[in-house]
DNA sequence: ATAAATACTGTATAAAAATACAGTTACTGG
DNA sequence: CCAGTAACTGTATTTTTATACAGTATTTAT
């Protein structure tokens, strides 16, 4: 999206805080008088020019009619991504479940939803079926639960790194360490497990 | 709240669809025409016996300054329970920690959510310091998790119920299950465990 | 250097919107 | 029975609001 001049932002914010506010879009009056313009038509122009630059739209000929854009295409909510085959990419849209209407508050930093298959991380109280909020990283402490990617197949372990080794670890005895050497093995972080959702009785 | 006649409710639930729709309250001319009057005043009596009963409120000499009500009492998320203490009633205020922005879609027919203190249900999967999704009810089917409340005590288990007796079962080798006789002592189900929520790392 | 864009002032005007006043018809509770 | 409310029609009149046209001073990209 084009860039907005400083001026520019600053009334984009306005109008964004106005909308909130009273539960209107401004008039062109109520923003000249907000910035103290001696003229109506300084805001007509700001708002063209918004307008033109994609940030809103304006209905012609209704008053208040002004729309802001990111509204629409703020989509709510995050993507919640099941079932990952091998080699295939995180986001891709194929695989999404769909969008969960998660807060941006609830877990600061998340980028997805991920659905957990299988019991390996039983004793760390993620169970088959839950649902991670995991944010993007390509680094992790010792001791974390990630995402990870070995050849290709998608994982939730623990993290343990020691120079060139990594080991990720299970979290029930039924299962053992997935011990990788970084010079040999292909393996990518993925992401770091920030928070648990698990939806439905118990 | 006062209520409405039927054709009222009409107006009120147009009146919110195109608030969310067109971002916008209507004007006096689009109630008009979308009801097919002849004459703008149905419009504005509509309006006003709406703004009399408590519905919205009308910012008068102002394009589309509807505003409904319910926007502003309505609030947001679930209120989070922290520790409970003996004999007090959940809901009080008192104990709450705040509220989570959580979407009513997300755990339907959630009523607050509660923190987990202790571990005696690590095994499955619940452990200290989770936020549970809490539906107030006063019946459970054997098997479900559920909040109860033994002596004014608050505490989390798995239900089992034989004719005069109740178990509340731990899912933890370390704790041993509560026998109550409903006809000895005090047994209230305060709700049923429909979802979980674990913020921040593990 | 210079054409374009930004950021305005100043004046006007038509369309959109709110709102007042005067009625009609049907139903509803005391 | 009759006053009050609901649910309108019909007309009129301000205000609000959008928006056009004509400028000016600065900054920015080419």
């Amino acid at each position: 999206m084009e860039p907005l001049t400083h001026r520019q932002q600053q009334i984009l914010v306005w109008i964004q805080a106005q909308i909130a506010k009273q539960g209107l879009p401004p008039t062109r009056a109520e923003l000249q008088e907000a910035f103290r313009f001696r003229s109506p038509n300084a805001a007509e122009s700001h708002l063209r020019t918004l307008a033109r630059k994609g940030y809103l739209t304006l209905q012609e000929g209704r008053a208040r009619g002004i729309r802001l854009v990111s509204e629409l295409v703020e989509e709510i909510g995050l993507p919640l991504i099941g079932r990952v085959p091998a080699g295939a990419p995180i986001l891709a849209e194929s695989q999404q479940e769909g969008r969960l209407p998660i807060d941006a508050q609830l877990f600061p930093g998340a980028d997805y939803l991920l659905r957990v298959q299988g019991m390996s991380m039983r004793d760390a109280g993620i169970l088959d079926g839950d649902v991670l909020a995991v944010q993007q990283s390509s680094e992790a402490h010792n001791g974390q639960v990630v995402v990870a990617r070995i050849d290709g197949e998608v994982t939730v372990k623990r993290w343990r790194k020691e120079g060139h080794q990594v080991f990720l670890m299970p979290e029930n005895p039924d299962f053992s360490p997935i011990e990788v050497d970084l010079r040999k093995q292909d393996l990518r972080l993925e992401g770091l497990v920030i928070g648990l959702l698990r939806l439905g009785g118990l």
